[in-house]
Formats: structure tokens, C-alpha cells, sequence
DNA sequence: GTCTATATGGTGATAGAC
DNA sequence: GTCTATCACCATATAGAC
């Protein structure tokens, strides 16, 4: 459920990458997620990163060959930590506690990983070629797996019969939409940013409104 | 509410456009649309679209002097459409009919507009430095206008006491997620393109959720 | 392993012929 | 009003010195 590491990301040995160059590619991911973040992947320029990383720009083309090469490495990166939150969920879990603990802890991602949500968006938006290997058959199975755990909470008639793929849709777009849009979000509500208070108020408000939506007792 | 239109939006004399003119310049709003709905503005080269609307690449500059005029132009399509569908919400509505209608009707939009709304996500996910201007005191204003129509059917015990601000991101953030994500959506659920049911059973199910979890009384 | 210097092609923009 | 020809610049990528 993760995309394969280029070959190119190993060291030319195959052996384990030595410390500089630990160093350096952790640099260079963190800049890189900084500029695609806010430029998208044709709007950014190898140089920028480069300022950013504080290297020579011939450095990154050394470290991941080219790109696009090195915009993989980051959405990689990234994808690992994304599902994990959602594979938490399973089917002997009480609803109730399994739904708020996983808006709860997916809102908080957004709060501090904002960048890493917003470049999985705008790769999505702008049609996902770079997604393509990702969203495999394996991924189809995945996710009809994660529906499978609602659509059983359902059959124990421990929540209204909502149709669970809509419903996941509902979770990642209302709980992303406070990283995506937290600009959008401080503009109208004049705030400068989001804090933690902030987005605990909001987990609270979701957990409410999905959860007796779904008719799902509440935790206690 | 709407950005202002550019003066160079206006033909030279300031008199009303000509029939070649319109003609060319929706043909260049339509291929820009399409180019920076899938590569953002930075991604978007002015020869792209100049192929895609098959016109010489002068006559954008001609028509738009500059990519940023053209952007601009653009976004103030997509916004004058945007916010309509949400000031049909009024305070003498019935809740339940009110909602139901604005879901339905946003998810429609996103159906036939999906680019429109991409770029827009885009925009704001990217910063938004091109909408700082529209993101103004008066779009604040407006917004509180807007949660002030949720205040009112609480206060008149009409719905639940959800918070009237996180309720509107629900709403904006659940049905942008369908046009704006499509790709994923039609990677994981196998399908082609989001059809008109798809969006129909989808405004069900919005519906169904937050109507219930906001304590309102369906639409009869 | 690392970085300077450079090749090659695409970018936004414009001058000036029609 | 419209489009051809061209500018100055910046992009990615690489060759080769250290």
C-alpha cells in the first residue's frame, strides 16, 4: 500500500545511504514538500529547492536523477504516514469510540502536517498521473476492505444503513478540507491561523454532527 | 462579492466588445480553464493555451496583456457563479428543504463545473495570493451573514446548537470533495467519470447525515 | 562524493508587418 | 484589429573539474 521506492533512491551499491547523504535528501524532501505545496509540481523549479536546502542545485539531480524523480520520493513519504490513520479502524471496535478517535486523530494530522495534505490534493486535482501506479487494484481492495468494516458495523445494526463509501468520502473530505482550505477558513473567520483549540472545536462539531447522522451512539 | 472585472477586460475605446473579440476571448477562458485546472498557474504556459484555443499566442497578450490578467479573469468567471447558489439560503426557508436544495444543487455544480471548482481548490490550497483582494473585510461580512442564517433557525429551536461556521465548512468541504477529487473517487469505487446518479445517491447520502446530525427535520 | 560551468530548450512578453 | 518574427530570460539537466 505504498509506492515503490525508485531504484535511484538507493545508493549506486544497493548498500545503506551514508550519513551525508541522509542529511542531505531529508533536506532536500523538506524543501521540496515546502515548494510543491504552494506551486504544484510544473510550478516548481529545481533551483528553488535548491535555495531552500541551503545545496547546489547539481546536488538534487545527484540525489534523485531528475524531477520527477524526486516529487515521488516525496509523495511517498507522505502516502505512508496518510492510510495508516484509517487502517486503525476495525470491525470489533465500538463505533462510536473507533469514529471520534480517527476524526479526531486525522484532524490533528491536518494541523501539522498541512503541506503534506495539500500536495496528495493538488496531485489528485490535477488528475493524479503521478498517482496512477498507487491507485492500483491493490489500493481498490484496500479501500473496499475499509468499507467492508462499516458495512458490518451496519449489519449489526450499530448505525443507520448510510452507504459506507459515501461515507468515507464525507471523513477525508470534511476533515482534509481544514488543511486544504485553512486559508480560505482564516480569511472568513479573520482568524491568522489555525491553532489546536481551533481544531479541536472542529473535531467536536464533526464527531457530532457525522456520528448522530450515522445514528451512532456516542462515546462515553 | 465578485473581483473586479480588469479594465483591459474592456475593449481599448471602452465601448462594448466586438463579435470577434467575445468570440476569442471565451475560447481562451474555456482553454485556460482546462489548463490551469489540471497544472495550477505557475504550471500553465500561455503556448498551451494558445494551442488549445488555436490562436497565435500574441493574441492572449493581445486580448489579456498579461498571464496574471488572464488568471484573474478566469477565477472572476468561476466565482460570480459560486457564492449564488449559497445566498439562496434565507432565514424564512424551512431548514430541512433549504439544506437539501443547496446540496443538491452545489453537487450539480460540481458535476458540470469540475474544473471550476479545481481551480479554485487550487487557488486556495496554493495560498490564494491571487484572491487576497476578494478575500476582503466585505467577504468576511458576507460570511457572517451567512452563519447568521444558521443562528437564527437554532435560536428559533429549529435545529440543533452546532457551531453555524464549522456546520458551513461541512457543507462546502462534503461536495467540493466530489468534483475536486473525482480522480481518487473513481479510482477506488472503479468507475470511469462520476455519472448523474453517482452524484444524485451521493446528495442522498450528504443529505441524510447532515440533516440528522444537525437535528433537522427532513424535507418532506 | 561534491560542485562549477554550461548546454539546450521552453517561457512570458513585444515590436512591427500586414 | 490580427498575427509573424523575435527578444531576453529561466527552466531542467549534464559534463567534467575538484
Amino acid at each position: 500500500m505504498t509506492l515503490e521506492v525508485p531504484a535511484h533512491r538507493l545508493s549506486a551499491s544497493g548498500k545503506p545511504a551514508g550519513r551525508i547523504r541522509q542529511k542531505n535528501e531529508q533536506a532536500i524532501i523538506q524543501a521540496a514538500e515546502d515548494e510543491f505545496a504552494r506551486h504544484g509540481f510544473k510550478g516548481t523549479s529545481m533551483n528553488t529547492i535548491a535555495l531552500k536546502a541551503e545545496l547546489p542545485k547539481a546536488n538534487l539531480h545527484y540525489y534523485f536523477t531528475n524531477k520527477l524523480g524526486l516529487y515521488i520520493a516525496v509523495l511517498s513519504n507522505i502516502i505512508e504516514l496518510w492510510d495508516s490513520t484509517f487502517n486503525a479502524l476495525s470491525v470489533d471496535d465500538d463505533p462510536g469510540e473507533a469514529l471520534s478517535q480517527y476524526i479526531r486523530t486525522k484532524m490533528e494530522f491536518s494541523r501539522r502536517n498541512p503541506q503534506a495534505s495539500r500536495i496528495f490534493a493538488m496531485e489528485v486535482i490535477s488528475g493524479g498521473t503521478c498517482l496512477t501506479e498507487y491507485f492500483s487494484a491493490d489500493y481498490r481492495e484496500w479501500f473496499r476492505g475499509r468499507a467492508a468494516v462499516f458495512q458490518a458495523w451496519i449489519d449489526a445494526g450499530k448505525m443507520d444503513p448510510v452507504d459506507p463509501v459515501h461515507l468515507i468520502f464525507l471523513l477525508w473530505g470534511s476533515t482534509q478540507h481544514y488543511a486544504d482550505f485553512a486559508t480560505q477558513i482564516c480569511q472568513v473567520t479573520g482568524r491568522s491561523r489555525l491553532t489546536k483549540q481551533d481544531m479541536e472545536e472542529a473535531s467536536n462539531n464533526l464527531i457530532h454532527i457525522i456520528l448522530k447522522g450515522c445514528g451512532i451512539k456516542p462515546a462515553v
